[in-house]
DNA sequence: ATTTGTGGCCTAACCGATTTAGCAAATTGT
DNA sequence: ACAATTTGCTAAATCGGTTAGGCCACAAAT
C-alpha cells in the first residue's frame, strides 16, 4: 500500500501530471478540462485514494496551511482552553495547528518562532513571554501576519486580542471592598508580564479610589518558578501583624489555588478572616472550601478572535491592526465573603 | 529581509549548492570539504540569517521532524498535561509536534490521522476514540510509526503505554471497603472505551471480592456529551432509597467533579452519607470540600514512555511491539471516609 | 482560403532542499 | 615519469506537487 503520487496517476491514466493536479484542485473546468477527463481522474484518484503530499505541494505554492500557537504552557487549563478553541475554529477554513510551550523561556521562544517559521506555517499566534520584543519586531517588518494573545507589548504596534486586566482585577477589588474589607492585599507573580503590571496597576488605582492605604506587605510578588517554595512564607507574612490583611485578590487561577492551600493549612478562616477574589478560574473552583469567586476571562473569545484576526491577515494584507482588550466577568462566590 | 535560500549562497559565495547543503548538514568533513570553504560557507550562513525551509527538506528526505498527536480533547488537564510532556520530550530529539483533538469523534479521527499523514509526519501518538479500528489497522498495515496512548484496542497488536484501569479502580473500591462501605456505586461513562469497560471490570471484582452484591443503580454510565445533565438523575437516583449507596467510585475525574457538584446541591454529606474516590484527579481536588481521594495517572510516564517507543520505531523497524499498563497511585483524602 | 477563436490538453519551469555519481587537479607511489 | 590515489568540489537527478504558457485540432468568421 504505497502512496499514490502525481506522476502515478499520470502514468496509470496517461494524462499529464498538469491536468490532473489542475482537475484535483477544482480548477477543471476553469482550465477547460474535459469533463469526461474530470470523471476519470477524479475516479481513479478515489480508488486509490490519492491524496496530495503537503509538503510537496507547501514547497509549490508557498503556503502549508498550517498555524503555529506559541504559549506558555499548554498544561495550564487556561491556555489549553484557548488552544482548543483555536484549534476547532482554525480546523473549520482548512488549517492544521502546531504549538510549543516556552515554558516562558524567553530563548525558548525565539527558537520556537524560529521553527514555526522554518516549517513554513502560514501565521502565529502567539502568548509571548514578553521578553522577545526582537522576534516579535521582526515578524513584522516581514509583514509575517500573527495575532498576539493574552499579552502584548505596549509599545509595538501589533494584533492582538487581550483581556482587560485592570478592569477584572478592579472588579475584584470592588467586591472586596463592597463587602467591607479594607485591608486588602495583592499576590502576584514578579512583573515581567505586562498582563502582570496591569493588573497591579488595577489593584492600586483601585484601593486608592476607595482610599484605601496599600501598606509594606500588601503587594507580594512571587517568581513563576517557585510558586509553591514560596507562597508559605507569603501567606504567613500577610496574615500576620503587622500586615494582617482581611482580602486577597490573586493575579492568577494557580496563585488563587496555592493561596488557598496555605490559608488553609496555617488554619486561616476563609472568608470570615481572609476573603479572596481569584483573577482566572480553574474547573474546580466552584467545589473548593469554599467556593472561590473569581474573575473569568472569555477564553472562547480569546481563541475566536485571534483565529478570525489571523485569517483575515492570511487573506490579505493587513490595512491596520486590530486590538482588543476583552471584557472579563465577575463569578461570584463564597470566598469573597458574598452569598 | 527575504529569506535566504541555498541557492543565494550559492550565488553570492560562488559555490555549488551541494557542497553547501553538505556542509550546513555537518557532513563537511565526511564529504571531504576543505576547512576554509566550510568555515566560509558557515560564516556566511550564520551572517545571514540562513534557515532551510523544512517543507522542501522533508519533501527531499522524507522525513518532516514532526510527530502527531491525536487525542480527544487538548482542553481536558489530562490530555493537556501529556501533550506538555510529549512536547517537552520530542523537542529534546528535535521533533515538532502537531496536535488535534477529536472530541471524540471517529470522523474527526480519521480526517486527523489522515491529515497528519498528508502532512507527512514521521510518527503518531493517538489517545483513539476507540471506534476507529480500521484506521489502526491501516496503519499497522503500513508499518507507520505510531503508539496508543490511554486507550488501545485489544484486538490490535500494535504499541501501546496504557494504565492498569482495572487495578485503578480496584484500590479505589478498596479503600471504600476498607473503611467499612459496603453500598458502594460506580458512575461511568457509556462504554465505548476499552479502558471504561476495564474500570468497570475492577468495579465489578472487587466487588465481588468483598461478597458486595452489585444492586440495581449502583452502576450508572452517562453520556460523554451530556455528563452536567444526566449528572442530578444519576445522583439522586443513587442517594435514594432503593438504591441509596454509602460510596461512590467515579471513572473520570470529571464525573467526579460533576458528581460532587450534585451531591453537594442534594445537601449529602461527604463523605458521612456517602464517600467518593474518583479516577484522575484534576488540580484542585485537594482544595475541595472535601478533598478528593484519586487514583492518579502516571501522566508523565505515559508522556515519556510513548515518546519513547515512538522514537525507537522511528530510528529503525520495530522488533515487536511494546505494550505497557502503567500502575497508578492512590492519594487519600478526606472524601472517602479516611482522615 | 485565410484568419480568428476556442476547446482540450501538455511541456517545462519552478519551489528549495538532498544526494549520488563523477570530474579535475593535486598528491603519492613505484 | 606515469599510473593510482586522494582531495575538493560540482552537475544533475530527485522529492511531489503547481502553474504559466503553448501547441494542436477543429469550427466559425471574414
Amino acid at each position: 500500500m504505497k502512496k499514490v503520487t502525481l506522476l502515478d496517476i499520470s502514468n496509470s491514466l496517461k494524462i499529464s501530471k498538469s491536468t490532473i493536479s489542475l482537475v484535483l484542485n477544482g480548477r477543471g473546468d476553469e482550465k477547460r478540462v474535459s469533463k469526461e477527463t474530470q470523471e476519470k481522474i477524479i475516479r481513479f484518484a478515489k480508488e486509490h485514494n490519492y491524496k496530495a503530499n503537503q509538503l510537496a505541494r507547501g514547497l509549490s505554492t508557498g503556503k502549508s496551511d498550517m498555524i503555529g500557537l506559541v504559549i506558555p504552557n499548554i498544561s495550564d487549563s487556561f491556555y489549553a482552553r484557548i488552544a482548543r478553541r483555536i484549534e476547532k475554529k482554525a480546523s473549520l477554513s482548512g488549517y492544521n495547528v502546531v504549538f510549543s510551550s516556552t515554558g516562558e523561556s524567553r530563548n525558548r521562544e525565539t527558537e520556537l518562532i524560529q521553527s514555526m517559521l522554518d516549517r513554513q506555517v502560514d501565521g502565529l499566534i502567539i502568548a509571548s513571554t514578553q521578553k522577545n520584543k526582537d522576534d516579535i519586531i521582526s515578524l513584522k517588518q516581514q509583514h509575517f501576519p500573527f495575532v498576539l494573545i493574552d499579552r502584548h507589548y505596549p509599545d509595538i504596534e501589533t494584533n492582538f486580542v487581550c483581556v482587560d486586566n485592570t478592569g477584572g482585577i478592579a472588579r475584584a477589588v470592588d467586591q472586596l471592598a463592597g463587602l467591607g474589607r479594607k485591608r486588602i492585599g495583592f499576590v502576584s507573580l514578579k512583573p515581567d508580564l505586562q498582563a502582570i503590571q496591569d493588573r497591579l496597576l488595577g489593584y492600586r488605582q483601585t484601593m486608592k479610589k476607595y482610599g484605601f492605604f496599600v501598606e509594606d506587605g500588601f503587594v507580594q510578588e512571587l517568581d513563576y518558578n517557585c510558586i509553591d517554595i514560596e507562597m508559605p512564607e507569603v501567606i504567613k507574612t500577610m496574615t500576620q501583624n503587622p500586615v494582617s490583611i482581611d482580602g486577597i485578590v490573586f493575579a492568577t487561577h494557580f496563585l488563587a489555588a496555592s493561596g488557598l492551600r496555605e490559608l488553609k493549612k496555617l488554619n486561616v478562616q476563609v472568608p470570615a478572616g481572609v476573603a479572596l477574589v481569584s483573577f482566572g478560574q480553574m474547573s474546580a473552583f466552584d467545589l473548593t472550601d469554599p467556593p472561590i469567586t473569581s474573575v473569568i476571562q472569555p477564553v472562547d473569545e480569546i481563541g475566536d478572535n485571534a483565529v478570525d484576526i489571523l485569517l483575515k491577515n492570511l487573506s490579505q494584507d493587513a490595512l491596520d491592526f486590530e486590538q482588543m482588550n476583552l471584557k472579563t466577568k465577575l463569578v461570584i462566590r463564597k470566598s469573597c465573603g458574598a452569598v
